[in-house]
DNA sequence: TACATTGTCAACCTAATGGTTGAATATTGA
DNA sequence: TCAATATTCAACCATTAGGTTGACAATGTA
């Protein structure tokens, strides 16, 4: 039911993951990285490099896709592993497919409509 | 090809529209909206009913899911008419299938790597 | 041991976000 | 014409976000 994926009011634990992960998703060196990491783990310093600003500033947007869930992290050592978290898109994709399929519903019985009036216009 | 897809450096339009997007997406008061756009068009105090918001946060919101496209506004006297913008998805949609598939390429090379292993192993 | 490398933490700055209230504008209806 | 309605604009405020720099802690290496 399209009044479950978020009521607004009292914002439910889905709700919150949800505002996580686009978040996380609305800054482009966080989607870079991301696209990045579908080459396999890589550690912070790897992460970093084709980007201009300083080493801190990316691990903090690692952070910032870790809490989301979007990535994990693995220590070896003083090496920190990141990787991907395979399921992590599912419930922002389940949010889009759903909105679009219900959007769609609205946009074809519209498209209906506008079909029985054009038949009963040609009757007259 | 998935470097086209945001190269982090040099932001390019599609970029910034997903920017957009993404950060639109990311309040559940927007998100509720989205969804409540599914059943039609609707004034501004009407989508504002249900929150416990003023008008004008409202107003406000409704600001940012039009600028970044998400939604399309029809004047008629006093009253705008909001509605949704049907392919406003695309690219989010768009993008995330594309990550996703390249997630899976490379987690199914890792579930082959695994099994051949597997299967040398049992040689010896 | 000494030194370089990897990464985070902490403090700071600026700009953006999400909300408020109060006023202004435009339109409708009596 | 006058009052009500629909909406935005403008100023303000508190919080968050994205970046910086400078320490710090832990680990690897000569």
């Amino acid at each position: 039911m399209i009044a479950n994926i978020g009521k607004g009011v009292s914002q439910n634990q889905r709700s919150a993951h949800l505002d996580a992960v686009f978040a996380a998703l609305a800054d482009p060196t966080r989607r870079a990285i991301i696209e990045s990491l579908g080459h396999g783990e890589a550690r912070v310093t790897e992460l970093a490099k084709p980007f201009a600003m300083s080493l801190n500033a990316v691990s903090k947007h690692i952070r910032v896709l870790e809490t989301s869930g979007l990535v994990r992290r693995r220590k070896s050592g003083r090496d920190h592993f990141l990787s991907i978290n395979p399921r992590s898109l599912d419930d922002v994709e389940t949010w889009i497919v759903v909105v679009r399929r219900f959007w769609n519903q609205r946009l074809d019985a519209m498209e209906r409509l506008v079909q029985q009036l054009e038949k009963e216009e040609r009757k007259r």
